[in-house]
RNA sequence: GGGAGCAUAGCUCAGCAGGGAGAGCACAUGCCUUACAAGCAUGGGGUCACAGGUUCAAGUCCUGUUGUUCCCACCA
């Protein structure tokens, strides 16, 4: 018999395990009226980007959902795809084309374009690549790109359909311009960041008056862009000056003061500078006034217009205006001002608000429709809270800057011809359509990138044609992201979903935080501190890093990364390792079906005799332990289905760790091994509960973990689940409500299975690795993987609370034993007779062969009498029990009267506390009864431990 | 100027249809017990931020306070 390595090697298994789903084809999804579809479409990366550890743990989340699912039988599909991330992949070839002293202008617009593309399609596949790496199982098959041929068609639908019913125009607006990546910029595009600057108060004087305004503003130089003054039409300072002229300082242009309610007469000075151009407000209220437009910047922010000031940088013009209005005694103070700065959000740089020609989308309309959806349910956010900010959001969105005066993304379909029109079409037209002239030109510039995600649930489903993956698969189920992306993404793909689908595109978001470094700050390029989730991928294996970022947290939340918790992860898949390989090695002398014992009852006989299997017979064999684990398994089956259903994956996640860890692990093995050496029918039984559990733990730990648990799985005996069990164990979650969080109806499980009737594979005591190896792919489609396995769900038959509650008493007598021996030092190697008295004598019985192991005892007395003579023993109680050890003469007399004197006081004030509470009508009268009854149990349990207590102090 | 999150063991975090607080790491002690020293056993350590309120009962619900993080906003 072959050893098995000791220690689990992820790097001998992940690529190999991910090959035998690819190959197996389990990573389709497809079109299946039998079932019911599970749909999600994946947050896609920029082309440009590198796997951090944010997308593996949004990654990680989206893999459960589509695990579990497609594990109860949904017809599940999770669909791939990159972004082409318009801005930030341009910068980065023309990053690429400075380091050879080019610009994109020196190679024009169509060579910059196929340079893109050759760099897309060189780098752009590594995300995909690393994604895989860490198990997603999406269809890649199906893997797009939002300038792929369909995307492209989609948003040729989408901006022509919304540009014939109004919802998209162009026009002359103010728009937040970055003049490093010389483009314009959405409202979202603009991050505001706090900053101390300077207020400057400059004196405008009065036409044909020695009087002055004063105005005050924290950009001096957008003086220069001046076409008036405000003061608020209340303000008896200023109501003899409205509708005279000031005169502009160092323009010398004569420009009006107006009056407008806009004015705060309490900040400054009440009177407000002009600069319609430059600044949002004042274009409003120049639009009120008729007041003139005068640009001052250009698109890299010089100055322009404005006489000697011409070709100064924006900030060289500032310190040029205040150097000037400073000589001509203008100034008239400067106080220091906090306010709030825009910001590129992709390249740090102050934006300049600047009136420009761009293409708006029309929002209040379609605004209405997504904001509907929210407050009626058909989509939910979890956690909740963020329905209200996507709500507050929406309701105060402005209409939606959609063009950019970029290269690389979806061209603008409008023509421009010498008459005047404008062609919008979703073809490429040859001649203008009004005037037929073909002396037509294409608008240069592209939209928004988020403009083709803003489709992705139904343009990568096949939209705009009616395909059957379409019909079937959207709406999408979940959309899994970030709290960074609501405004850019979630809210767009919603009111898109609904314009153009009339339907919402997933019923819900499920949030999550961003991953943060060890001390609580982003994670960026500049401050170094990032972490490669490949790197940890590397070192400690993708199920560890898995586990790592989603157990411990919870929806929404932000997480703090620490690698050393890796560490403790990669133990647990250790640990996993090595009770499989303890299971494989005492399961080989004989096949054992564990399958048939999740599918018998066994509180019901057999239902004939020719079922002579042993397993059939189990009912009749099951011991205590037997039930206790298997009623622990099933119970936590229930609940992981429970919280998966209610995305709780940290805590789901937490209780597999558990269970494998304290409960199969420390018990259950430790329990079987007595029974395994003893052999025979005891041994047998014994291993077919172990392979049951281990094989039951996997599946549930197979979504989370899904690398260690198929490796392991393929190296069991195990028989390919039939049919019937199938849609037994799929009705069974239907009538229990447990599998099923979006439909009481049957999931799809009525289908005739996909799996095979393999016969049961012979136990092999080979390493899994060999094993599986030895597994050929082709002949694996249709086959026996642990990812296609049926979901474990809660079974009535698996439920035994009265033995559970038995087995726990001994457990708590075994740990009594250890924590006295422990405190009395005694060496393991002594084993000392134990005589136990107790009323659960059948209990205790039970648990002869073990507990002498667990609580290293000898020679075992149980009885219901207390020795005669208690002199010389030492006795450890618990509610249950009294445990007798002759191990006086390593027991200070002294030492123990006065410890056991502490527990009968303490035990006589937990007493009293619960016979007030019960005493209280208050309470009892007012109190649920079971909480009641469980209070009264408290109670009893004392007062049993009190009278052991005192049976033992008293011999002492 | 609005709004939200967080505050629980030394550290990082769970827990909350309200019924005497948990995990991982760290720490201490003893163990190479034939699956695992990446392990086993045992233990120490918390007036669950503060102040009120609701309730028979409050880390758990409500109000306020403090600290902290974040989001939104056309604060010249």
């Amino acid at each position: 018999m072959k050893q098995l390595e000791k220690v689990y090697d992820p790097k001998q298994v992940e690529d190999r395990i991910y090959k035998l789903w690819n190959d197996g084809g389990h990573f389709r999804g497809h079109v299946d009226p039998a079932k019911k579809p599970f749909t999600i479409v994946i947050p896609p990366p920029n082309v440009t980007g590198q796997l951090h550890l944010g997308h593996a743990f949004n990654n990680t989340l989206q893999d459960i959902l589509m695990r579990y699912k497609r594990m109860q039988g949904y017809a599940a599909l999770w669909v791939p795809g990159t972004d082409h991330a318009g801005i930030a992949t341009q910068i980065r070839v023309e990053e690429e084309l400075r380091g050879e002293g080019l610009t994109r202008h020196d190679l024009g617009r169509d060579k910059f374009l196929e340079r893109v593309w050759d760099w897309k399609n060189t780098y752009g596949s590594r995300i995909i690549e690393q994604l895989k790496k860490l198990g997603s199982s999406c269809d890649w098959e199906r893997e797009r790109f939002t300038m792929d041929d369909g995307c492209s068609r989609a948003v040729r639908e989408v901006f022509v359909a919304l540009y014939e019913k109004g919802l998209i125009y162009k026009g002359n607006r103010i728009i937040n311009w970055c003049p490093d990546c010389a483009t314009a910029l959405s409202d979202a595009e603009v991050e505001h960041e706090d900053q101390t600057g300077s207020l400057w108060h400059i004196k405008y004087p009065v036409k044909g008056s020695d009087e002055y305004l004063t105005v005050a503003t924290t950009r001096p130089e957008t003086m220069l862009g001046d076409t008036g003054v405000a003061v608020h039409p209340d303000d008896e300072r200023y109501s003899h000056l409205v509708g005279k002229t000031v005169v502009l300082p160092l323009m010398g242009r004569e420009i009006p003061i107006i009056a407008d309610e806009y004015v705060d007469r309490e900040f400054g000075t009440g009177c407000v500078k002009m600069t319609p151009c430059h600044d949002p407000n004042d274009f409003e209220v120049g639009q009120r006034h008729g007041l003139a437009q005068v640009l001052m910047l250009d698109e890299s922010a010089k100055v322009i217009n404005s006489g000697k000031y011409d070709g100064l940088d924006r900030y060289a013009a500032r310190e040029a205006v205040l150097h000037d209005l400073e000589a001509l005694g203008l100034l008239a103070g400067i106080e220091t001002h906090e306010h709030s700065v825009g910001i590129c959000y992709r390249c740090d740089t102050v934006v300049e608000p600047i009136t420009s020609d761009q293409w708006f989308v029309k929002m209040a309309p379609l605004a209405k429709g997504a904001i509907e959806v929210v407050e009626n349910g058909e989509t939910k956010f979890v956690p909740e809270r963020f329905a209200k900010i996507y709500t507050h959001w929406m309701e105060n969105v402005r209409d939606w800057c959609i063009s950019r005066q970029l290269w690389w993304g979806h061209r603008i379909p409008v023509w421009y011809c010498s008459c005047g029109h404008m062609t919008v079409s979703r073809d490429d037209p040859d001649k203008c359509e009004k005037c037929g002239s073909s002396d037509i030109e294409r608008d240069p510039d592209v939209l928004d990138t988020w403009f083709s995600s803003a489709l992705w649930p139904f343009s990568t489903l096949g939209w705009p044609d009616k395909t059957p993956d379409l019909d079937y698969f959207y709406p999408t189920d979940v959309l899994v992201t970030g709290y960074d992306i609501i405004f850019f993404w979630v809210a767009r793909m919603i009111f898109s979903g609904v314009e153009h689908m009339n339907k919402t595109p997933f019923h819900t978001v499920f949030i999550n935080g961003l991953i943060r470094d060890s001390e609580g700050r982003k994670m960026s390029k500049s401050l170094g501190n990032g972490v490669d989730p490949i790197d940890i991928i590397e070192a400690y294996g993708a199920d560890a890093l898995r586990f790592n970022i989603i157990t411990g947290n919870s929806p929404g939340n932000d997480i703090r990364f620490y690698p050393e918790k890796c560490e403790a992860m990669r133990n647990f898949a250790n640990k996993i390792w090595n009770a499989s390989r303890f299971v494989m090695m005492n399961i080989t002398d004989a096949p054992v079906d564990a399958a048939a014992l999740g599918s018998v009852d066994p509180k019901k006989p057999a239902a004939n005799a020719d079922d002579s299997s042993r397993l059939a017979a189990l009912p009749d064999k099951l011991e205590l332990e037997d039930k206790w684990i298997l009623s622990k398994l099933n119970t936590l089956a229930g609940e992981i289905c429970e919280n998966l259903d209610k995305y709780e994956i940290g805590v789901a996640s937490s209780k597999i760790y558990d269970f494998i860890w304290d409960d199969f692990c420390d018990w259950y093995i430790e329990l079987s091994k007595p029974r395994l050496q003893r052999g025979g029918l005891d041994a047998s039984n014994a291993q077919s509960v172990l392979l049951y559990v281990l094989t039951e733990t996997l599946t549930l730990l197979h979504p989370f973990m899904p690398f260690i648990t198929e490796e392991v799985y393929q190296a069991l005996p195990h028989r390919a689940p039939a049919s019937p069990q199938r849609t037994a164990a799929a009705q069974q979650a239907v009538a229990t409500g447990r599998s099923d969080v979006t439909s009481s109806s049957d999931p799809a499980a009525q289908s005739s299975s996909t799996a095979s009737h393999q016969t049961t594979i012979q136990t092999n005591p080979a390493a899994p690795r060999q094993t599986a190896a030895q597994t050929n792919p082709a002949s694996t489609s249709g086959s026996d993987v642990l990812m296609i396995r049926p979901f474990p769900v809660f079974k009535e038959s698996l439920a035994f609370p009265e033995d559970e509650a038995d087995f726990e008493s001994i457990i708590t007598a075994v740990r009594a034993v250890r924590a006295r021996r422990a405190e009395m030092n005694v060496p393991p190697s002594k084993k000392p007779s134990l005589i136990i008295v107790t009323d659960k004598l059948g209990v205790f019985e039970a648990g002869r062969a073990y507990l002498s192991r667990l609580a290293y005892a000898g020679e075992l007395t149980i009885t219901r009498e207390a020795p005669p003579d208690a002199s010389g023993l030492v006795a450890v109680i618990t509610g249950d029990a009294r445990l007798y050890m002759p191990l006086s003469e390593l027991v200070d007399v002294e030492k123990e009267r006065e410890r056991i004197g502490k527990e009968i006081a303490k035990t006589r004030s937990d007493i009293e506390r619960f016979e007030q509470k019960l005493s209280n009508e208050q309470f009892t009268s007012k109190a649920p009864e079971h909480v009641i009854n469980a209070e009264r149990e408290k109670l009893a349990k004392l007062r049993a431990l009190l009278d052991n207590l005192l049976a033992s102090a008293s011999v002492l």
